[in-house]
DNA sequence: CTAGGGTTAG
């Protein structure tokens, strides 16, 4: 055989580099049709050293040197090699060709390189060289890259012959810009005109779906993929999967996950995602502990993470524990999105001694983990440490992002330090180039708010160049709330309201407020209109770990298997507080109901099943720790005062947004939240 | 004779 055909075959470092001395010994080494082959071997290797090294001993390099030099860079996403070769290649006098061209598009999208993409563009049309399907197909990929899915949908109008790639091309565009419904309009047009689907239609439409909110639409996908086969492709199961996970249909992930032959580590990935998302929290370990056992596969980085925001969210710290000895023995310790997990799943389980000791033990840290130490910090009510972090940052060298700035503003505000989120938010854009979206406006309104300073809150809102979103209006909310502002709240709530009907949290939030202000008939109608659109609230619940285990317990539960043991400690415990002073506060309750009713109502809140069960079940002295999904009512947040004072025992509670920490009948947040 | 456009979990 020649060793043009070998060259063919060849895929392997060792056989190539045997070809290679073939063609040295036998005196071929200046044959440019070989070396360049032998260059496109190495390069396809992914061994650009090694390409480079061919390419440089070619004394007559041609155009289809430089392409495929080109070209091999960018296809082993190295897309600033690719960048200079083309230049070089163009300083020296070669002029690119079709090929060329289409070879090298790809790093200008890759890299956000507009003004660059644009010049060449304009260069092939001067040129007149004419339609060319991989130039035009590799121009719509460029311009989908850069953000012009309009660009990218008259070039590839324009096309005079599409083919497959084309096609697959612009749907994904549209996917990936959350545009499912044309992408399917154009997946409809290709059906019509007689194209056979492949495998990256299929891939493409899969994720268009999860950006298409009717059902049938992902159903219609998942039959495709079964009816052209290419459903029994591990890729597309997992893409299924993800896409069911996503969209929170664990079941249906389920299903594929259980009929998979080959379980490998990216679905039993998804599937403990899609329990953690679904807040399935002990399922979501039992499915980790379950992977572990499983014969070949290796936990990664990603499965890590996943448990990891797990026990976080659960507030599972023995098992949060657990995970970390594995980290260290798996030899993660020192990879930095395991490591920013593990500062979260710390500092959510209200642990910041660990977060603090693993994190100062990191070697090198990334914006990531400094943003979890930061906000870690801004749970726990310590302001003054999280601008400390942040200011330790900026003198380590790593550059805030957006997200920093959020964590420092949501500490400064939860701490009540106004001055001082004040003057980082307007440094912010001033020293940092970062400027502010809806969610930096969220936390400025919210330390404004909380501060009782609502008129400039408000003002602030108005004023802002964005349009307000749901986290604006909570914040402006809660601070109506906290100080008793019913009118603008019930303004705001409306606006809130009108913005989004189909979302039950906002029925909430305006039956509360009317609630407040005593309009029972404001209450019932909102709670009609919200059972009559059939939408349901999350319902609000509590956890608690116990010697590893994790009961959670949803306000008013009866049939909850610990249902008679908590039943009988909280009676118990209602006394008890009673008797050292406890009312309940029956304004916490935003319904028109008879005070028996509201009192029984407010005893079964699932913060109290949670603590009172956890009274029982531990010895005196031991820390409760209960992590729920709402902000703690001001009852509840009163009983755990004289819980704590009663008890003799230390109370940590995590809401959605903070910690509370009780102690001796007093709260670390000092009534502030 | 040698080169080309598009893919999966945080």
């Amino acid at each position: 055989m020649s060793h043009a055909s070998i060259l063919l075959q060849v895929k392997h470092l060792n056989p190539l580099k045997q070809v290679h001395a073939s063609i040295v010994t036998s005196g071929l080494s200046q044959n440019i049709f070989l070396s360049n082959r032998l260059a496109n071997s190495y390069a396809q290797c992914g061994l650009m050293d090694n390409a480079e090294q061919i390419f440089h001993r070619i004394s007559s390099k041609n155009i289809v040197s430089w392409t495929i030099l080109i070209s091999g860079y960018a296809k082993n996403h190295l897309f600033m090699d690719a960048i200079n070769v083309f230049n070089k290649m163009v300083t020296y006098g070669f002029l690119p060709n079709e090929i060329t061209i289409s070879s090298i598009l790809p790093a200008f999208g890759n890299l956000g390189l507009t003004q660059i993409g644009k010049s060449v563009h304009c260069f092939w049309v001067r040129c007149g060289n004419g339609a060319n399907v991989f130039v035009e197909t590799a121009l719509v990929g460029m311009y989908s890259k850069l953000g012009y899915a309009g660009v990218a949908r008259r070039v590839f109008d324009s096309m005079s012959e599409r083919n497959i790639v084309a096609w697959n091309v612009m749907i994904s565009c549209y996917s990936d810009y959350g545009f499912g419904e044309e992408g399917f309009g154009l997946f409809n047009l290709m059906r019509r005109e007689g194209v056979h689907v492949d495998f990256f239609t299929v891939m493409s439409l899969i994720s268009a779906s999860s950006c298409v909110e009717d059902l049938r639409i992902g159903q219609g996908v998942h039959c495709l993929t079964v009816r052209t086969g290419f459903e029994r492709g591990q890729l597309v199961r997992t893409a299924l999967m993800d896409r069911y996970v996503n969209g929170n249909h664990i079941e249906d992930a389920n299903l594929i996950f259980n009929d998979m032959h080959v379980k490998d580590v990216v679905a039993w990935t998804l599937m403990l995602t899609g329990f953690s998302k679904g807040q399935y929290w002990n399922k979501a370990i039992e499915h980790f502990n379950e992977m572990m056992r499983v014969e070949g596969i290796e936990v990664d980085s990603v499965a890590l993470t996943g448990i990891l925001s797990s026990c976080s969210d659960s507030g599972a710290l023995l098992q949060g524990k657990r995970v970390h000895a594995l980290v260290e023995k798996r030899g993660f310790a020192c990879d930095v999105f395991v490591g920013s997990a593990l500062i979260d799943m710390y500092t959510n389980c209200a642990n910041l001694e660990d977060a603090r000791k693993y994190f100062e033990g990191m070697e090198e840290k990334d914006v990531a983990c400094w943003n979890a130490m930061i906000a870690g910090n801004g749970m726990n009510g310590h302001g003054n440490d999280a601008i400390d972090l942040f200011l330790r940052m900026k003198g380590s060298g790593i550059n805030p992002d957006e997200s920093t700035f959020v964590c420092v503003l949501y500490a400064c505000s939860h701490a009540g330090m106004v001055d001082q989120g004040l003057h980082i938010f307007s440094h912010m854009v001033k020293s940092w180039n970062v400027f502010p979206n809806s969610k930096h406006y969220a936390c400025v309104a919210d330390l404004l708010g909380r501060a009782g300073r609502l008129d400039d809150a408000y003002i602030l809102v108005n004023s802002m160049p964005l349009l307000p979103d749901f986290d604006i209006y909570c914040a402006l909310l809660s601070a109506c709330k906290i100080h008793g502002n019913i009118e603008l709240g019930i303004k705001i709530s409306e606006k809130l309201f009108q913005l989004e009907p189909n979302d039950a949290g906002h029925y909430v939030l305006l039956s509360n407020m009317y609630a407040l202000a005593g309009n029972w008939e404001g209450v019932k109608m909102t709670r009609i209109s919200l059972r009559s659109k059939r939408l349901k609230k999350d319902p609000g619940f509590s956890s608690i770990e116990i010697n590893g285990e994790l009961y959670t317990f949803m306000a008013g539960q009866k049939d909850h298997p610990q249902y008679y043991e908590v039943e009988g400690l909280l009676q118990c415990m209602i006394i008890r507080i009673q008797e050292a002073g406890y009312v309940p506060d029956t304004r916490s309750v935003l319904q028109e109901l008879s005070d028996d009713v509201k009192m029984d109502i407010l005893y079964h809140h699932s913060e109290k099943l949670a603590i009172a069960f956890g009274l029982g079940r531990t010895k005196p002295g031991t820390i409760i720790r209960i992590t729920k999904n709402l902000r703690s009512c001001n009852d509840c947040h009163s009983a755990c005062k004289f819980i704590s004072k009663v008890y003799e025992r230390e109370i940590v509670v995590k809401d959605t947004n903070r910690f509370h920490v009780f102690q001796e009948g007093v709260c670390s947040c000092r009534d502030y939240w």
